[in-house]
DNA sequence: TAGATTGTTAATCGATTAACAATC
DNA sequence: TAGATTGTTAATCGATTAACAATC
């Protein structure tokens, strides 16, 4: 039989972590690979505070949301921190991607070593013209959009990013409904919601942050 | 000689609109724009909360920020509050940009109705290949990155758009540093800060929200 | 042990929502 | 005028910061 004690500990172990915090993650862990390319084996939150420009405060209430991952006096241990994050983030999961669209964005993508810092395997291209059919694309071959289901499922596709026109966005993201994956990272700007079948989406709107920058921009010549 | 309610007028019309609220504007940009092109000319609140996941209270709130858009007992006029969304996120200021590092991403933003679609003129795209010098993506010539300072000033570029390898940031941002631009919207994923310089700095991560998919994906495969 | 720094609670701050009087 | 819906104030909620006891 439980005691409250028993309770609260399982209540804080399955407690929702805050919207806030999750979107703070991916920072943290670019910091603690910069920390480790610097050769630093031990951090305070009050260090990586001043690195971070956030409060130290902040960072030891964010990093408690997982569990007590650094030593009173000590402070934190970068690399048990980084493999925590990464724990944390999926990055070690081995997730397989797929890129729909193979122009100049989604070559972009692929080319750059974003997918492999985070541990996302690019198993495989798709797009329309034939012309593209058949190339690769550093590791990943493009195949044509006509065979999207089958090759989802023969390559055990966990994530479909999105970089083709948005015209194509909805029909795509019909026929991704039906398919196993498990998340579409969503960059053509029309932005979906597959919750219902279980596919988590991220909706990317690149031109927003361009918008921020020219209000700043406007801003300051109206002073 | 001025009275205090001047006064409180007057500091209304200067208080600093809060960051939540400016990261929704291009938000309520991408809105009005579809709704106007489905033909609408008036929106309520009420409507517009349904259409966009959000409380009305909030729409309400977020547009007072900037003055009284709308009409007690008739709602928004649509064409009219697309205007002021415009005025206030510097659509329409005309702005010209130019492009550093016409690589597969610079282009495929050149190539996209992005800058268009926000008002932002792209004047010309700088390279270090002598291969890419000269040529042209969309209405923009590529020059030599030697050129820099001389042609931003010649096209009087106001925005300076980062798409080189993220080993050029520094440098790069050193020369930018000297120049007369208004505002860097920094796609390399080195943040940046040159405030000191009265230069705007929008750094953006894309790789962030691939990994907050990741992370709900890696969530789900938990419960 | 003494010093340092976390984990955690309590206080503050800011942002969101609810409610309603003003008014078109 | 009556109905609708804003603009705005007040209440609630959540997130951040400060403070300090726990502890390495």
């Amino acid at each position: 039989m439980k005691d409250e004690k028993d309770i609260i500990i399982e209540n804080e172990m399955h407690h929702e972590v805050s919207p806030a915090v999750i979107k703070r993650l991916p920072r943290y862990f670019r910091y603690l690979r910069e920390i480790i390319r610097m050769g630093k084996t031990r951090v305070s939150s009050a260090e990586l505070s001043k690195m971070m420009n956030v409060t130290a405060s902040q960072i030891r209430q964010d990093l408690n949301c997982f569990g007590g991952f650094g030593q009173q006096g000590y402070g934190y241990n970068v690399n048990y921190l980084y493999t925590k994050i990464c724990e944390i983030l999926g990055v070690g999961c081995g997730f397989r991607a797929a890129v729909i669209g193979a122009g100049n964005l989604g070559t972009a993508l692929v080319k750059s070593p974003m997918f492999e810092k985070r541990g996302v395997d690019v198993v495989a291209m798709f797009d329309v013209a034939p012309s593209l059919i058949g190339k690769k694309v550093a590791n990943a071959k493009i195949y044509s959009a006509d065979e999207l289901e089958e090759r989802l499922e023969e390559f055990a596709v966990d994530i479909v990013i999105l970089t083709l026109d948005k015209e194509y966005t909805l029909e795509t993201a019909q026929r991704l409904a039906k398919t196993n994956i498990s998340g579409i990272w969503n960059l053509t700007g029309i932005d979906l919601d597959l919750s219902e079948h279980g596919i988590a989406v991220e909706n990317v709107h690149i031109g927003d942050s361009l918008m921020t920058l020219c209000y700043e921009i406007a801003l300051n010549d109206k002073k």
